[in-house]
DNA sequence: AGCGCCCCGTAC
DNA sequence: GACGTACGGGGCGCTA
């Protein structure tokens, strides 16, 4: 089901590291050091001897260095520096770099013990006077890649990135520390590797003191180089750019912009020659290294040199293809085995690596090399497996060819259901939590882990009562989400950048209108600026201020009101729309895009929401517009692959139903059985007129109504949502209660279920607890109340969904469709479907979703079919 | 520069 | 303060 796995042929780290000369060239490392010196300088806690001597950087260097050398394993490494004195660029521009700072002495005072280090470790430094480290790392990069070298730059300077592509690649050691290739910074930067000096020289650099254009910043960069290819083609057509600013910039300003791309571009010919065997990795001199570490009070380090401590900690790597098929054969087959999956990217190819531990205190790791001798048991299902994480280790394992099964604890999963409302259930933040240790990061470690946390978490989630809903929704569910993550979702990039230029002018358009109408240039995005603007300086009625009463609130419905008395607020309205949906959607999608498949992948957050609903991130594909027809046209953008459609299926008002079958009221679930419009009944009951005679109005406020009760409203909140009175919401709610008895029932008792038990369950036994539920503090036992009265309804509608999902995709799975499942939207499924397969996969889909569970009232689907996410047909 | 917070707006 | 659940963009102040 998952795209194929990649071939593994790539070189992986720890081949047979003394080879010589011909076959594979082999990988050189550069490392930009005193950029990466500067930065662990900063970032990391301050770090001292007894005696006062700093020790930071050297700490930071020296695990930056280790890390590197142990995860990538590469044959050459150099770390290269910057030489007193003046260079080339200072004579080109006086104030080069006038703007940095003096070193600070408590970081000057580390080098030398950095160059120790690297002695130690014998890595060379390389360095040349009279340039920078840049054009060294440049040069040498260049001379590299023309003998066949593959070349990995480590830097945290944007700079750097005009560097990359073909065999020159670049890892941000403070970042993600993921290779970063030519598509990449296409992906960060908005430009090519080689167009990053133009890039650059319109948006300036205040570290280097590279001047720029003054009023382009990085955004106005980004536009007019993916516009005019370069700061040449640009100042060529600068009479043409639309936005004055930008026109002006580079009319005015030309020679300081053509200094400015010649500040920015480094050097490649600079008078060095790369010597391999000067570069080439080997042992450390551990003499050295062991003085180093006493001299710096490097007590973890050092112990590394004493003979093991008791032994209490056990963890090795496999090495060898006899070393795993020994440790298979002697795994214990009546308990479940702690597993550590980890995948990465390495030089365009996937590398998993996986860890298993047996019991506490152990693990052994085995390298991506040999991951596929795991195949057999990771595959059979009798073999019971402990991971953290069950979607990320599918994932990761399919990716490998592998399909993972047998998987019995999951302990990301056990911590959700135990605490949702909790933050960090990642493996090292319950580890601090439950075991009061910080995990090193070796993967061997974290199967040890991983089995200690299943230990404790099973039983506490057995007491719980969580058992059915963690076997029978939360785990099952977790292979599907690695799934529809994996498959993504088609979208038209061609179709938003289109859209974009259209709507770019209407704001600008707009912005102009709003200077106009205001008599003020300013920042219409800033709701504070727009404030004074609007409040200050046009005297403009306040309604209200937001926050701590520290600014004007600008929201919608505050500028509503004031669109009566001033075109300006109106027009600010439009903006908010338009700039809203370009940045969150328009602009910011298309970069999302998977440039080999064209698809979206968004990625399921199983273990995120309070209620038991999932979330959607990177991007979020859960609040994709759909109300305004600017939305619409970008929803018109996620489309089917060809030959097939899109089909989807909502489930029609879940949460009222759901609301009918908990509280057992005889007038909602009468009014669902016999399928009437809720919302008419609702009006009925509350405004006291009959169906045929209710207008729009009508219907518009009972729904507020109904949806209120579901969020615990209260006569103000209603008031707001309705623009009425809160003598007449009050009015409404009493109403509302008085009809539906039993719906005034089910919230009384949940309180007091709530009130005895300090937490609320759904349908399906999913908890939440709610400690603020006894507050002596009105406001927070209010909320607690609205939670506990949302939870049960929100929540189990979130189960009843989930449940529907596993039973769809078991169903497409037994009538051998072709349908996949892509998108879940809390009430919505999305598929896409070959279209000869469309009647009988919304067969499937709506039998799958009304008849998931039976409540006392129907659940009902309603299924449509399109080649877009818009132009969807009922069925 | 990077982070966290705020305000605001999108979805269900 | 004032109806529930999310995520994310831009502004902006803080900090290293």
């Amino acid at each position: 089901m998952s795209p194929p796995a990649k071939s593994k042929k790539t070189a992986k780290p720890g081949d047979e590291p003394g080879r010589k000369g011909s076959s594979r060239p082999g990988r050189l490392f550069l490392i930009d050091s005193m950029n990466y010196i500067f930065r662990a300088y900063y970032a990391l806690p301050r770090l001292s001897t007894r005696a006062g001597l700093a020790t930071g950087a050297v700490y930071g260097f020296h695990n930056m260095l280790r890390k590197l050398l142990q995860d990538y394993r590469p044959e050459y490494v150099g770390a290269v520096f910057d030489l007193e004195g003046p260079t080339f660029r200072h004579e080109a521009f006086a104030d080069y770099k006038a703007n940095r700072e003096e070193m600070p002495d408590e970081l000057a005072s580390q080098l030398p013990y950095i160059r120790q280090l690297l002695d130690a470790v014998r890595v060379p430094v390389l360095a040349h006077p009279g340039y920078e480290a840049d054009d060294v790392i440049g040069t040498l990069a260049r001379q590299a890649a023309a003998r066949n070298l593959e070349v990995v730059i480590i830097t945290s300077d944007k700079d750097m990135l005009q560097l990359v592509g073909g065999r020159v690649s670049l890892i941000n050691p403070m970042k993600d520390d993921l290779l970063c290739d030519r598509d990449k910074v296409i992906e960060i930067m908005g430009v090519a590797p080689e167009q990053v000096p133009d890039l650059l020289a319109l948006q300036g650099d205040a570290v280097d003191n590279i001047p720029g254009a003054p009023g382009i910043g990085a955004k106005g960069a980004r536009e007019l180089i993916q516009k005019y290819g370069s700061v040449e083609a640009c100042l060529e057509h600068a009479a043409e750019v639309s936005r004055k600013t930008y026109r002006e910039a580079l009319t005015n300003h030309r020679d300081q912009i053509l200094l400015s791309k010649q500040l920015a571009t480094i050097e490649t010919a600079v008078p060095v020659e790369l010597s391999l065997d000067a570069v080439r990795v080997s042992e450390p001199d551990r003499e050295k290294l062991q003085e180093l570490y006493q001299e710096m009070e490097f007590t973890t380090l050092l112990r590394e040199f004493l003979p093991s401590a008791a032994g209490r900690k056990d963890y090795q790597e496999l090495a060898s293809e006899d070393a795993v098929r020994e440790f298979l054969r002697g795994l214990p087959t009546d308990q479940a085995i702690a597993l550590a999956v980890r995948s990465e990217e390495l030089l365009a190819s996937n590398l998993t690596t996986a860890a298993l531990s047996t019991a506490a205190g152990e693990g052994r790791s085995i390298p991506a090399a040999l991951t596929h001798m795991l195949k057999d048991w990771l595959e059979d299902p009798r073999s019971l497996k402990a991971v953290h994480d069950a979607k990320s280790a599918h994932a990761a394992l399919e990716r490998q060819g592998i399909h993972l099964q047998g998987v019995r604890h999951d302990t990301l999963l056990y911590s959700y259901l135990l605490d949702a409302t909790e933050s960090g259930h990642e493996l090292a933040n319950q580890v601090e939590r439950r075991f009061g240790a910080k995990p090193s990061g070796e993967i061997a470690e974290e199967a040890d882990w991983v089995g200690q946390l299943a230990r404790v978490l099973e039983p506490e989630m057995e007491a719980s009562g969580l058992r059915r809903l963690y076997d029978e929704i939360e785990l099952p569910l977790a292979p599907i989400l690695a799934e529809m993550e994996a498959w993504g979702v088609k979208l038209d990039g061609a179709q938003l950048r289109k859209l974009s230029v259209w709507v770019e002018a209407e704001v600008e358009r707009l912005t102009g209108e709003i200077y106009k109408l205001t008599g003020a240039e300013f920042n219409i995005n800033s709701p504070k600026q727009l404030g004074e603007v609007l409040f200050e300086k046009m005297g403009l009625p306040a309604s209200r201020k937001s926050g701590k009463s520290k600014s004007f609130s600008t929201a919608v419905d505050v500028l509503e009101q004031l669109s009566a008395l001033h075109e300006a607020p109106r027009r600010v309205l439009e903006y908010r729309q338009l700039s809203k949906l370009k940045s969150t959607y328009i602009d910011a999608l298309p970069r999302l895009l998977n440039p080999a498949t064209g698809r979206l992948h968004t990625r399921f957050n199983q273990a995120g929401t309070a209620t038991g609903r999932l979330s959607s991130s990177n991007p979020n594909l859960q609040n994709i517009p759909i109300r305004t027809e600017l939305g619409r046209r970008i929803r018109a953008a996620f489309v089917a692959e060809k030959g097939y459609l899109l089909l989807a299926a909502d489930y029609s008002q879940i949460e009222l139903r759901l609301l009918a079958h908990l509280s057992g009221d005889p007038l909602l679930v009468e009014a669902f059985r016999q399928g009437e419009d809720i919302h008419e009944r609702t009006a009925a009951a509350v405004f006291g007129v009959p169906p045929d005679e209710q207008n729009e109005d009508h219907r518009r406020r009972a729904k507020a109504v109904n949806y209120g009760i579901v969020y615990g409203l209260s006569p103000f909140g209603l008031a707001q949502q309705l623009g009425i009175s809160q003598a007449e919401a009050a009015e409404f709610i009493d109403q509302y209660f008085n009809r539906y008895r039993g719906v005034r029932k089910f919230i009384d008792s949940t309180l007091a279920e709530v009130l005895r038990d300090g937490q609320v369950r759904t349908l399906f036994g999913r908890l939440r607890k709610i400690p603020d539920i006894g507050s002596k503090n009105k406001s927070l036992r209010q909320f607690a109340e609205r939670t506990a009265i949302n939870t049960p309804i929100q929540g189990g509608a979130a189960d009843l969904m989930k449940i529907a999902m596993i039973g769809v995709h078991r169903a497409l799975r037994e009538q051998k469709s072709s349908a996949r499942m892509l998108l879940q939207v809390h009430d919505e499924l999305v598929l896409e479907v070959p279209e000869k397969q469309v009647q009988q996969a919304a067969a499937v889909l709506r039998e799958g979703m009304e008849q998931v569970y039976a409540l006392d009232v129907p659940l009902v689907a309603n299924v449509s079919v399109g080649p877009n996410w818009r132009d969807m047909e009922e069925l």
